[in-house]
DNA sequence: TAGTTATTGCAACAATGTTTAATTAAGCGA
DNA sequence: TCGCTTAATTAAACATTGTTGCAATAACTA
């Protein structure tokens, strides 16, 4: 068996091929990819699954959602030990102001500010642009 | 001559009546405000005038946007001093998971992450999360 | 292989954002 | 202060993005 496809059945999902289709993509991606870049990637497969599909992954972990410098939502696949739920699974992203791509920078190592008196830190997300290898 | 009537008179621009409230509004606010926000705040202001006036605004320099949690863009009227196309003037925001508030935390120090080789830092957007002092 | 249930696809809708073009108002000089 | 010029506002139409309900279909189980 595939490992797409057991990593959809070990969340306790059917295995149909939109799901494997979208996971293959995002697995294969070194980018995260929003909703409208799938939807482009697989004319055939209807909006609304499309949205239901990707939000049922990242109910399942199975994928994260990054939100870039202009506010669009992006999915990436997660590596296997990732908990995004745990602070210090959140980890650096970086958008290149020239291609527009998003990447995870898992290996930067981020720590979480001091907040003032009384605030409690649940989350930190951070988000570096500026300009990456390929268009350097 | 007031305040913010001089803001808006120095950046150039006009000063109409919803450039002045709009701009009061957001002086006044603790929180940084959505459009949609500011819509239901001045309803017999037209939708578009207020995309035009907010993005009008932010090109001045007079406002900032921030994308919160979910990838809503608000806005939050700049300090006199800030620069937002320099690295340190980008501040630490928070959003308060409870009540869904949104302010800048400006005295917190955040230091840029040294990136992998080849990637180029042009700006860095933070966002914590977690509950503020009102919903503790 | 048939039955059960999750998933898909379609239609309709809601919210958000953009563009064009006509009207109105602000600020300037006479 | 009046009228001129130009910026700003408004309304209509449209585009994009995201959501909901329901009927049809496909995946898994016994």
């Amino acid at each position: 068996m595939k490992n797409i496809e057991k990593l959809v059945r070990n969340a306790g999902l059917k295995v149909t091929a939109v799901r494997i289709k979208s996971l293959q993509a995002l697995k294969k991606s070194k980018q995260a990819l929003s909703h409208a870049e799938l939807g482009s990637m697989f004319p055939e497969v209807d909006r609304v699954t499309l949205y239901r599909t990707l939000s049922t992954f990242e109910e399942k972990g199975i994928i994260h959602r990054i939100i870039d410098k202009s506010g669009t939502i992006k999915y990436s696949s997660c590596s296997s030990s990732c908990d995004h739920n745990e602070l210090h699974d959140q980890h650096l992203h970086f958008t290149c102001n020239s291609c527009n791509s998003t990447v995870c920078l898992d290996e930067i190592d981020i720590s979480p500010p001091k907040l003032p008196a009384k605030y409690e830190l649940k989350q930190y997300f951070t988000l570096a642009t500026g300009t990456c290898p390929q268009c350097a």
